[in-house]
DNA sequence: ACTATATTTAACCATATGGTTAAATATAGT
DNA sequence: ACTATATTTAACCATATGGTTAAATATAGT
């Protein structure tokens, strides 16, 4: 019952595309924030913070609300959920390891934890 | 126990903003396939579609094997694992409905089928 | 060897992206 | 009104992206 555009995954996408954005998301799921706080933790100057939002709030992703002189942001997590069933159709490729590199990977994490294997 | 770089990430997601690459790996989940066979649905040159595969490959989404003259392209589903946990961390956030956006498509959607409310 | 087919590479172009600094805007506090 | 604070806008820059056409490369088929 999907009714989405793709072109609203395709913004979706852009902006989970950068660790930036990423990580602001993030710091919104603990709670909603104002710019200067979100810009805080990044080694950037306030307008790039603001043009990152500005992706995040085309995307859908979070929305700014007016409170003085300042703006107070909150995650909008509607379009992940779109995104989510996108990938979601893709799980059983990788669940019943059709791909080698997933299969690979598995072994790897379970050699961190155990790692009493001595393959090498 | 996630160990993935944020760089594929941003790879991974940076690939899937497209249509065209997601039309693509659509293609591929039903089976392997050949460049030009990848190409056809689209409006667009050969070299266009090499460029895309080339995203896609880097991503690790998919690999390509030489065959004769012709590659045989397949999916490589592996990095979308990390990709969905990523975004499954926030489904909490579109599944309780604690954005009001979420709530809007909710009722829209309903309302396409019931329609029986007068609340305007 | 020659020709056809499959694909990639090179060179190019327009636009998008992610950053900067300086200036503008809006509100809060006096 | 003046000043400080929060945020955005404008102008700019370098690089990335998504496309093109023309040429190169590799293999298949004769």
């Amino acid at each position: 019952m999907v009714k989405y555009s793709d072109a609203n995954l395709d913004a979706v996408f852009a902006a989970l595309a950068d660790p930036t954005r990423r990580a602001i998301l993030a710091r919104l799921s603990s709670g909603e924030a104002r710019v200067t706080e979100l810009a805080q933790p990044f080694a950037m100057s306030l307008p790039a913070i603001t043009k990152h939002l500005g992706v995040l709030e085309r995307a859908g992703l979070i929305s700014r609300e007016k409170d003085g002189r300042l703006r107070r942001c909150h995650l909008d997590a509607g379009p992940l959920r779109e995104a989510c069933s996108w990938i979601e159709h893709y799980r059983q490729f990788w669940e019943t390891r059709l791909d080698a590199l997933s299969q690979y990977l598995e072994e790897n994490e379970s050699k961190e934890e155990s790692d009493g294997n001595s393959t090498g």
